[in-house]
DNA sequence: ACCTGAACACCGTTCAAGT
DNA sequence: ACCTGAACACCGTTCAAGT
């Protein structure tokens, strides 16, 4: 065993990446979400390579600069498990979450243009905070759901209609769903 | 009035129109959705920027290229509107349009990425074929739907769907959202 | 082990010159 | 009126050289 091989990133290493992820919220605000990689890695101070290494692809990027905000709305949806009537509690998760994709559009289409070989440990990171959210939601609400319905079904459905059109239309499609996947009872 | 002022486009200018079309629809089948312009006006035999001319856009080229496929869909459309059960006919023709619109993925993204200004006349007929279908569809089974579900919004959570999974997992999303669209009677 | 910035390749877009 | 193809600008990606 070498003597770093346990060791963690180095000190200048990861200054840098915390660096490029607060220059790419600036940047990404000022200019949209597909700002070029140069201007983000000027503002950081680093080289374009250290920008290329540390966020191999777009979505990471992306996915590193709202990692807190998709932590929150994972949180949201774990104290939400604790409200009273489980439907509610899904479908208002499921709101929060279609205004969160509405706003990261780009984010929701690099998701699904990566090719499955590409997808990285951070990407996975955040499909599974996601999705494992959605399910515990789902399964609170299970017995007043229709069967054939999962957690994907709705997430894709959400997230399909919120990247799509606007969040306004989206949210209207997100409540109009809940009549239709709920049942009778 | 200026002798020409009402003829038709000149022939050279409307064949190589067609030869745009064919040799588009030969690359984009052989190295994908966002094969180079170059590649194709090469392919044609036409300079690069006779291409930009004639399809300022992507999405119009797109719209070129899949015309006839479009028009097969609207006719199928048009035909549905015969069928004894009106329910059966819309949901029909949302499967089929869902399966479009999956292979024409870069079509659909590029139809919302078009920021509003840049939208052609080329792009406003394919729009506006489409959603007149659907909505003579949805008048007629009117009846069986709930009040609040239109046409748009039918058309908006199938390619949403469509263009963010797959095809089989977006046709399963909308027989799921038959069920919930049509009242119980 | 990590960084730098220049170099490369690619592609959309425009434009002066042709017919 | 329409076409041509070269020129320009931009940007993602790579790589040899530094520390």
């Amino acid at each position: 065993m070498s003597p770093d091989s346990k060791r963690g990133p180095r000190a200048d290493a990861s200054r840098n990446a915390a660096r490029l992820v607060a220059a790419a919220r600036e940047v990404l605000a000022e200019a949209g979400n597909d700002a070029a990689f140069d201007v983000i890695a000027r503002r950081a101070g680093v080289g374009n390579a250290t920008l290329y290494r540390h966020f191999p692809t777009r979505a990471d990027l992306l996915v590193a600069v709202y990692a807190d905000e998709v932590a929150a709305l994972c949180d949201r949806g774990t104290r939400l498990l604790e409200a009273p009537e489980p439907v509610d509690a899904l479908f208002a998760w499921l709101d929060e979450f279609t205004v969160h994709v509405a706003t990261k559009r780009a984010l929701a289409l690099a998701a699904t243009e990566e090719t499955a070989e590409r997808r990285t440990a951070l990407f996975h990171q955040w499909h599974a905070a996601i999705t494992s959210t959605a399910d515990r939601l789902v399964d609170r609400a299970r017995p007043a759901l229709r069967d054939e319905v999962t957690a994907l079904d709705l997430l894709t459905l959400a997230s399909g209609a919120a990247a799509t059109t606007g969040a306004a239309h989206a949210r209207r499609l997100v409540a109009l769903l809940r009549t239709g996947v709920t049942t009778g009872g």
